[in-house]
DNA sequence: TTTTCAATTGCAACAAAGTTGCATTTATGA
DNA sequence: TCATAAATGCAACTTTGTTGCAATTGAAAA
């Protein structure tokens, strides 16, 4: 579906700055950070702009904050590619970077103590990547 | 052990800052933030010295961070009660509230690509805690 | 196509989180 | 107890995130 689509769908209006992001959110290789979607944008995106994007994207589900090692928040399509949005990361602990674990699941053992529901399971490896190692 | 032998053995001065520090943590019921640790304090801590002692109890592993949900980083002790640092949290959408989940644990299914080396695996499960839901 | 109007954006100002340099204080070993 | 390196507190700064408001723009109706 076209990203034009994507946002009416949501009652979100398709404005130059949200397919601008969307678009840098599909050519990126994994969770970017709301600098990162900055500097790889081709418009002159305001940050605080930015900032309303991504939360209006996070409201929608459009986009989900993925679990990052450092210091602030990673974003990512949710469903991109078929993807749930469970599904777990790397993060290199020398260069921090952080990507998408494809061929890898985590099943959990034991149960939640009463009373308590999970909804969603964020799962982060740490440690070295090839070029760091 | 006791908390200066602890900072000793890691080469850290056994100060007043640092050891009121290391009570707030042995006193929590869970990961905690800079902030939180200035309030709980009995001393007036300086925040920057927060900042510093938690970085010098972080590159010694005396605490590790705590995969969290909100925007802020959450430290525990290394190795409380035998825990090791790879043990899952739960984190409530509607409280915010972070907490350690005993009984409970996550096995891998698939491989990392060739060249990845896993040192540490960090669990988050989002949901509803039993006040929230 | 043009008009209209709410939604969105950019800017300025602010708030919160984290860092750095430096003078003062403190823990520890001699 | 004394000397000294380590740690602290303070001021100033950077980075990250939020809010209010005026100007702009997308989209639906005329």
């Amino acid at each position: 579906m076209k990203a034009e689509d994507v946002l009416k769908r949501h009652g979100l209006k398709a404005t130059k700055s949200r397919l601008e992001v969307i678009r840098v959110f599909l050519d990126s290789g994994g969770p970017i950070s709301h600098k990162e979607i900055i500097e790889n944008s081709m418009l002159r995106l305001d940050r605080v702009s930015v900032y309303r994007i991504v939360n209006a994207f996070l409201k929608k589900e459009i986009i989900h904050n993925a679990y990052s090692g450092g210091r602030n928040p990673l974003f990512e399509l949710t469903g991109r590619g078929g993807a749930n949005h469970c599904h777990p990361h790397f993060s290199c602990r020398m260069c921090g970077k952080t990507t998408c674990l494809d061929g890898v699941a985590f099943y959990q053992k034991g149960q939640l103590k009463k009373g308590y529901i999970a909804e969603r399971q964020k799962v982060l490896i740490e440690g070295l990547c090839p070029k760091c190692r």
